[in-house]
DNA sequence: AATGCAATTGACCAGGGTGGTCAATAAAAG
DNA sequence: CTTTTATTGACCACCCTGGTCAATTGCATT
């Protein structure tokens, strides 16, 4: 990360970060090609050489960049008041849901960084941390007794998880196999309110669905 | 595939094919790497081509071989007898469980090509046809009455699925990362039990639980 | 208009990997 | 001993890699 590229505007540091984490999230570091990154974001091979040093210090940067856009942009409007699980995962899942929206390069490859071992011991501390921190926020400041009492709360919210992780995983694969339309987002979480209704059925109490 | 391929006893014919079908899971067909292959399957370049014609017809070949090899082993012990979804999720689980662990090559190469685009119009026929036949699989010859009354079957029946999808990829994910012991594997399913238990507790009227 | 500096290009490099070939062998069969 | 089959790995032309750099363009200041 060379002078040039810090007076850069903005935005034109983000494109440029973006096409190179969309590259790195596609096909990892190793694999990852610096010249379909420099035509990704628009730009000649010489100009990536400019503002940076190679190709591993673009990668460095960018898990940078990432992590500390996710702490700034996706972890805010989280301050987790008391709620049931099942409503704490619906919200997660729309925050989490409109960030990849807003970032789709960032989210893939901070995705893509959490299955792969090319990372520096610095950079998988601070990959875990964020990681701890997620499973705090998804966890923290519960009302637990919103479950049936013929349940163990520890069971029902991993079931709770695995299922909201299948449903999202089904909506992932059709937006990328049928390329859904955006006006169908509306049906979407439609059909998302419908399922959670039905576990709040399952899991609580009369009194709490 | 040419006449030397065939005369080949079976296992060696296996362990060829097994080597490319972990190479295509791996990379997809584009960037696998014949050379990679060839050092898998513990031979030399000229074999490949001695065996086959080209990295296309071997791919074909092998997609071949997957699926007759799956229709033929994975299929079987499946005769439906009528039973509750959670019963036949279980079953099926297992059913695949032991398919991956004694063919993982096989295994991978099918979950790869349903994410991949390099199939040909009668390679895709086919492959859908497997999905289609699967869900028959899961779908069929059920007892819905098990299901509380409260609840929409089709709607539990979703959930139940997500459920045991997200378990059971958590559990690959484990396996992947810390190379669970296969001591452990008596474990595993005695965990699975219990959520199988809680979940007939959740979806199931008291007689059925 | 002239100068100088920053931004930008893309041809170019050596190195390595690609799918595929083939003359040379080794092994087996006749 | 000869013929056929099995097997090797060096080799090919080609493509892509991360990275460099001389040359050019654009722009601001004199």
């Amino acid at each position: 990360m060379k002078e040039a590229f810090i007076s850069l505007d903005e935005k034109r540091q983000y494109e440029i970060l973006a096409a190179a984490m969309g590259e790195f999230a596609e096909h990892g570091f190793t694999k990852a090609s610096t010249n379909r990154i420099v035509k990704r974001a628009g730009m000649s091979k010489g100009m990536l050489y400019y503002y940076f040093e190679s190709k591993r210090t673009l990668f460095d940067d960018a898990l940078d960049f990432a992590l500390v856009h996710i702490e700034n942009h996706m972890l805010d409007g989280i301050a987790s008041e008391k709620e049931g699980f099942i409503e704490r995962c619906a919200r997660l899942s729309h925050i989490k849901y409109r960030y990849f929206m807003a970032h789709p390069a960032i989210s893939q490859f901070i995705t893509s960084v959490y299955f792969s071992d090319d990372l520096n011991e610095e950079q998988k501390l601070r990959n875990e941390a964020l990681i701890e921190n997620r499973e705090q926020i998804l966890f923290d400041n519960l009302d637990l007794t919103r479950f049936r009492d013929d349940i163990d709360h520890r069971t029902a919210v991993k079931l709770i998880a695995w299922t909201i992780s299948g449903y999202t995983r089904e909506m992932e694969h059709m937006m990328k196999t049928e390329g859904m339309a955006f006006s169908r987002f509306d049906a979407y979480f439609d059909e998302f309110d419908h399922y959670l209704d039905a576990m709040r059925k399952l899991y609580y109490k009369e009194e709490y669905q």
